[in-house]
DNA sequence: GTCTATATCGCGATAGAC
DNA sequence: GTCTATCGCGATATAGAC
């Protein structure tokens, strides 16, 4: 056993999220997170590169998204990656935590630079799964999207997940939000067949 | 003639973007800027948030969508108001500026913390097409969609359009990437038919 | 682990527009 | 007079340098 418990990130962590929920973001300084956690300010900062970053996971999710996309067969489809990875992802990282998450949110949507940081989370694993499938040959256009649809579901899901009660898992609403969105774009006429001029202008 | 300069914010824009251009950002400070224009740094503070903001445009956007949503008359329906909404965007904010939207964005993509506050603009932008489909009844799910798909076209085509150089208008360039979209869903499965088990694991 | 720069913001005063 | 934009001073916490 070291003098140092062994935990600091998490234990910095947890007294984070307490002191926030007790609060608010803006309220609460750095050295006050380290006196709860019996560390140091400096201790924090190593740890975590500014305040807000306390509160999120680190690139372990954009990690494994381009690994399962780097390591799967040639002969998968970008379908059935996407599929793969969002099942996966759901279930390890996700499932089982709805409570947490929902605290978690509560201060994210509370504060305008956790709102920003949670946005730059999603870019990077939209960016990551991109690079992924542009090195599998797909044409960048497609990549850039098949990262930005992933990222659409999970987030547009996830939310859904949290704001109702029922007992549905978070990839069954992953699923059921992929139908929506294939229906919805349904309503779209075909990209190619449409004239410019549409009858909607600047109030 | 007062003796203030009437356009205090803009030329606060042109020299911190020039200073950015020369120095980077992370290198410039706020005194810098503001001696550039004649100004104090308090003046800064109190027309932008803070040091990023000076290089975006405020909420003038996302308004502009959210009057647009709203005061549409009901029969059109949200593929159209979407169109047209991309249409009006990208003719009067975007068309024409190709090379200061250029350097704007080699600055923005030098600095994790611009590209952070890109991606909550472009949240912003997103939400408000969501409450404004909200508002005219459109179920929750699919309103939330339809913000994200919309603001995922514009980003992915202005990227797109800033990269190539062809004659291409942005708003061509937009079409062509719903195109791209739509051709890439079709390769999904339908949700419902679908199960659970994929054979992607966690490597 | 200590030291320091600087981003950020509250407050009160001022100067001109109307 | 009121309203708004600006300025100067000062305080504090973040964040990076040494």
């Amino acid at each position: 056993m070291s003098r140092w418990q062994p935990d600091a990130a998490d234990r910095l962590k947890r007294a984070a999220v307490e002191l926030f929920a007790e609060q608010g973001f803006a309220a609460t300084t750095v050295p006050e997170i380290t006196a709860r956690a019996g560390l140091t300010t400096r201790t924090f900062f190593r740890h975590f590169a500014d305040k807000r970053e306390v509160l999120f996971g680190g690139p372990e999710i954009p990690a494994l998204a381009a690994r399962m996309i780097a390591e799967a067969p040639a002969s998968l489809d970008p379908a059935t990656l996407v599929f793969g990875g969002l099942q996966t992802v759901a279930e390890t990282r996700f499932e089982g935590h709805r409570e947490e998450l929902r605290a978690l949110r509560a201060i994210i949507r509370s504060d305008a630079g956790l709102r920003e940081r949670d946005q730059r989370k999603r870019a990077d694993l939209s960016e990551a799964i991109r690079a992924g499938f542009v090195g599998r040959g797909v044409p960048a256009t497609t990549a850039a999207l098949l990262g930005e649809v992933t990222v659409t579901m999970l987030y547009v899901a996830l939310d859904e997940w949290l704001d109702v009660d029922d007992d549905r898992t978070l990839f069954e609403v992953i699923m059921a939000t992929l139908g929506t969105l294939q229906a919805t774009l349904a309503g779209f006429p075909l990209a190619g067949a449409r004239g410019a001029g549409v009858s909607v202008r600047e109030a």
